[in-house]
DNA sequence: ATAAACCTTAGAGATTACTCTAAGTCAAGT
DNA sequence: ACTTGACTTAGAGTAATCTCTAAGGTTTAT
């Protein structure tokens, strides 16, 4: 154990492993303001508590949801405003959520039309392998 | 009517407005070789039929499901090639379904994880409607 | 015949989200 | 003491996907 571990937390490279984000993306987010509450040692170094990363859990869930770190941050910001942003913040993580459902149900319709792709692209290959086309059809 | 209407073609503006993509995407992707059969006329203006825009919804499903336009690229490419690349094209588009799956499963795991964060600030809204803290949570 | 409203091109600029480089600091191990 | 390896910063570079500009051509209507 290094001397420069203390109270659970962790460094930029472990959290990298951990949670398979780049040190860079990590550092990129923190200077975005992302990562406000990321503590910073004597050297600078910064580290990730718990919390910290339940938050790097947050800010993934976010993004791959469609929301870009512009907005991100919006929530982030609102939520070290306290609780008078409570009922906002609950606001907007619900209208992320029909932001997903719309998404699920997009995707299902792409999953349709590709159904229906393959079905007419199955048919033309039960056409040449028939031999009834010599050419491309 | 225009002159230059023909064979229930429309040109580029008209696509636009159609398909909600603007006239500057549609030549980007022209050019990027992702609408190969757009017909052109003496003076080089483009002619789209109805087979070219619904290219244009296929490549909306593959790009909106996560397919980048250089993958898109291929398909087209493909496609192109006739029917020796019918049964490589049919595995891409099943692959691609597989894609949409994984999708859909990885937001629904969000839509649990918002589900969750929601509750948390409820109770938290909850605790500080009863005047149980002064202070920011 | 001239204006309006289209279209064309090549290539520059914008945006987002990284990703990396250079130069340097610090702590641990031998 | 020195090497190794992890950390720091500011800022440059990259990739993908547009988005726009400048300069110009064609068609249609008045």
């Amino acid at each position: 154990m290094k001397k420069s571990d203390q109270n659970n937390t962790i460094t930029i490279g472990q959290v990298s492993k951990i949670k398979q984000i780049s040190a860079y993306t990590l550092r990129y987010y923190d200077k975005q303001g992302l990562l406000p509450k990321v503590i910073r040692d004597k050297n600078g170094t910064r580290h990730f508590t718990n919390e910290d990363l339940q938050w790097l859990d947050m800010i993934k869930c976010l993004k791959n949801t469609g929301m870009n770190l512009e907005e991100i941050k919006v929530f982030v910001d609102s939520t070290y405003q306290g609780a008078t942003t409570l009922v906002a913040r609950i606001d907007l993580l619900k209208r992320q959520q029909d932001v997903i459902k719309e998404t699920i149900l997009e995707q299902q319709k792409y999953m349709d039309q590709i159904n229906a792709k393959i079905d007419v692209l199955n048919k033309e290959l039960i056409s040449v392998e028939n031999g009834k086309s010599e050419t491309n059809k």
